[in-house]
DNA sequence: AAACCCACCAACCGCGATACA
DNA sequence: GTGTATCGCGGTTGGTGGGTT
């Protein structure tokens, strides 16, 4: 058995928010808090399904969000968690005020990852990449490429080696886990 | 000026987790 | 204990704008 769709698409606008939507969001998240987002859509005058006010308000239209350039803080911020706890986008977003998981993610995606892919750092492990059994640093000192085409080094100060923090008792005892 | 390419990001989708009857 | 409803998360898609050819 299937799982049933969390609304009736038929009757639910789709796609871009309107100016008229996001103020009917706002207005009533001001006036009745968050919360409910099933029923939300109706109470509120608006034809989207719940899950959709809830990523607008989330990713776009909270009072608290900081909008702009990452600064290169929160950029090394962003790696070194990433480091431990992988794409867990949510909780990196919560040692980031004022970032969403999604533009976390997006930023991640189209930034990060390509500048640790320039430095030969795979993005997934934060170690260096390997092809086959030759590492690629190596590689590339081999083939010359360096020479004509020098690339950006990794700063000195970024660990990027896998460092788990929780200590090795509490990771075979416990599996939570948290960044301080 | 037009066509094409690419990067960015808002929004959607599917699924696991959780709450509750 | 089980089934259902809802929430929240992560992966992915698609529209748009800017740059290049």
């Amino acid at each position: 058995m299937g799982r049933s769709p969390c609304c009736e698409k038929a009757h639910t606008n789709r796609g871009a928010w309107t100016k008229d939507e996001d103020a009917r969001l706002i207005a009533y998240i001001r006036a009745h808090g968050e919360g409910c987002w099933r029923m939300l859509p109706k109470a509120a005058g608006l034809r989207r399904c719940g899950k959709s006010c809830r990523l607008r308000w989330i990713n776009y239209l909270r009072p608290d969000l900081k909008r702009g350039n990452f600064t290169q803080e929160e950029d090394d911020l962003i790696v070194k968690i990433h480091s431990l706890l992988g794409n867990r986008w949510s909780l990196i977003a919560g040692k980031l005020p004022g970032r969403t998981d999604n533009e976390i993610k997006n930023y991640w995606n189209t930034h990060i990852r390509k500048k640790l892919l320039s430095w030969g750092v795979d993005p997934a492990t934060h170690r260096p990449i390997k092809i086959g059994s030759i590492c690629f640093e190596r590689r590339r000192e081999e083939d010359g490429a360096e020479a004509q085409h020098p690339q950006p080094k990794c700063p000195v100060d970024l660990n990027l080696e896998l460092c788990i923090s929780p200590p090795l008792q509490q990771a075979t005892s416990s599996s939570s886990r948290s960044v301080n």
